[in-house]
DNA sequence: GCAATTGATGTAATAACATTACGTCAATTT
DNA sequence: AAATTGACGTAATGTTATTACATCAATTGC
């Protein structure tokens, strides 16, 4: 797919998710532009919905909230496979996580209910590393 | 773990939620329910926290709404290891999945990240066989 | 060039989902 | 009988997301 021009909404509702320390909520967002002439939570939703087709920002549905991708590719949007995210209850941190083996045995199970997936959403709610050390 | 009787509000949305298609949000319960006395969403979101507790009802995190455990223990509430849901987004239907393999997966991936898993999430979104053929 | 379409934007209003706060009551415990 | 606990009722509010409608700029087709 060829490159990928964001407008001015699209990027100041990107930068804001990647200079975030964690996930953040459509109007958490919102507020954050409002400096930058943002007044209403569908030019928050407008621009998301775009950055997610893009595959530049994913969506936590178990927060309902959002972060930026970890391993964007700024020129060319691109389907990374699926994404498992482990999501600290404690510090908010979120860790993107791959596996093909994952994707294998979902596949299968997917395949033996024939269902044809089109999305899938893998959330590991818990406790990360650092806050597990006590 | 020992016998759980349910409270009448238990049953209720328990019994609502066994009747229905498929997935109720919280407000379509209290809907349902109005007949029977309900009157505030805060008795629905009640009696669902503690069903949910029970192993009885499942939260669908991606369309905010919930469903009956397909497999429920009414005696003891019993943990199932981690379930993924199929979900079809032409006839609601949802399916649950279990899985050795994939609950191996995941815990190799939090074991990677030494992150402490506390409740998992996984819901494919897509199209049932029924809704496929056409 | 100019009309028509397309896509981004702005604003307001509303819908949908969930929680906080406060008070009552019945059952159990001490 | 007092104290605690857990379920319940009600109102108000907070949070998340969408619908509806209008404007404007860029692109397309003639």
């Amino acid at each position: 797919m060829a490159i990928q021009k964001l407008t001015k909404n699209q990027s100041l509702v990107l930068d804001a998710l990647e200079h975030a320390e964690g996930p953040l909520s459509a109007y958490t967002i919102l507020d954050k532009l409002r400096d930058h002439g943002f007044r209403a939570p569908l030019q928050v939703y407008r621009a998301l919905d775009k950055l997610l087709e893009f595959g530049l920002i994913h969506r936590l549905e178990s927060m309902n909230s959002f972060v930026a991708c970890a391993h964007p590719d700024h020129h060319h949007h691109h389907d990374h496979g699926v994404t498992a995210f482990a999501i600290c209850e404690d510090c908010g941190q979120v860790t993107e996580m791959h596996d093909a083996g994952m994707e294998e045995r979902l596949s299968v199970l997917a395949g033996n209910q024939h269902f044809k997936t089109e999305k899938t959403t893998i959330e590991i709610r818990g406790h990360c590393q650092n806050c597990t050390a006590e």
